[in-house]
DNA sequence: GTCTATAGGTAGATAGAC
DNA sequence: GTCTATCTACCTATAGAC
């Protein structure tokens, strides 16, 4: 794969993160990576195919490191725990493509926009199921609705998309941790009477999503 | 103030919201209102400014109400379940307005880009001091960084304008109230050895925030 | 307060040469 | 794989009549 191919996708990311999908011409694209705008035709189908491609490939990979998740870990504490800090450090590791992916829906037409609500969906269901079954076994004491409960920790962590800088005070391990016992506490999670921290939990650690830079960009584009 | 003002603010806050703001032309608008779309030009300076004024709208009505329970309310306790309630009322009752003006930051330019910043910063603020107060008086226990908190159930209160519906299974009232209980078992706080709820705080009920569509649109348009 | 007409520019996308 | 040239459509905004 051509190295204008990934030049492309990082010129790409960037101006829809800061501009805006609607706000960055095909020509803002092409003058980034120091090619003709006609050039970029060879390598993308048109330009909301292309944000199409890469919010799914965003969004599968999350999907993905869920579906593991809720398979391997074994308690709802557990599932909960690496879904929070999964879904932390790939929205700052990531933050990007999450930016994009998280922004632009908007932006996508008929089919796609059905795809990638699926996609969402999903996601979203593996977190809603974790929490029922954390409620039902009474594990989980400070909440009653795992649908809300659900969306609003997804939109909590979520948000480190918005916020976070690499150059920040606070590294992003760190978040990722202190995100995971907000969640906990969020949840009513106790342990011998007192709230449930992250500490208490063996988790893989560290985290596998810390390196997610070595993309593979293949399926972004039309070849 | 005509009623052309009012329709053509209403139908922009549509078309922003479902569309973006970039890719609603002025003569999306023209066309939604019935006018012509030099006409609107007699109401707005450019499209730029237009929303801007939208936006320094929505979050001077926050602020405003935020400064208010921050002054009127006696415990942390109380303080932050009236934030968190004022805020979910509000991103639920003005959803078209909190949805563009939390959407729509990338497109203000300039000293408009600035001037929004500076009230975020100013409402961010006064959820942070109320958090800081709390944790030092040793009422919140789950959390130790104040700004990481305030910041984490700000994304997670802001969500609502996202996901939310009139006419979906829970009315906005107890949705929250759901936000509060939430709320406050992230901050660790407690009551007696258990996690405090809303029921255990006297707050002003019902809130006044819960009807607030009859906006004053005067200070949006250039005349 | 609303219109017609239009200026001046940029948009996405394609044809076809090399 | 990259370019020049270009089509057609649409964009924001304004001038000026009524």
């Amino acid at each position: 794969m051509s190295n204008t191919a990934e030049r492309i996708i990082q010129a790409s990311l960037e101006l829809f993160a800061k501009k805006g999908f609607e706000a960055t011409s095909i020509r803002d694209i092409a003058l980034k990576v120091n090619i003709n705008s006609a050039t970029l035709y060879h390598y993308i189908r048109n330009k909301e195919d292309f944000l199409f491609s890469l919010m799914k490939n965003g969004l599968g990979e999350s999907l993905s490191y869920a579906e593991e998740i809720a398979l391997n870990m074994k308690t709802p504490q557990q599932q909960i725990a690496s879904l929070i800090q999964m879904h932390v450090i790939i929205h700052g590791e990531k933050q990007l493509l999450t930016y994009v992916t998280d922004t632009e829906y908007r932006s996508l037409q008929g089919e796609h926009k059905i795809a990638i609500k699926k996609i969402r969906k999903e996601y979203e269901k593996i977190w809603t199921n974790v929490i029922t079954l954390g409620i039902d076994e009474g594990i989980f004491n400070g909440v009653k609705d795992a649908s809300l409960t659900a969306i609003a920790l997804l939109e909590m962590c979520t948000g480190v998309t918005h916020w976070y800088s690499p150059n920040g005070r606070v590294p992003l391990i760190k978040i990722s941790e202190e995100f995971v016992n907000m969640g906990l506490n969020l949840l009513g999670a106790e342990l011998n009477g007192r709230l449930l921290t992250i500490a208490d939990l063996e988790l893989s650690s560290p985290p596998k999503y810390q390196n997610l830079d070595t993309n593979d960009y293949r399926e972004l584009l039309k070849h």
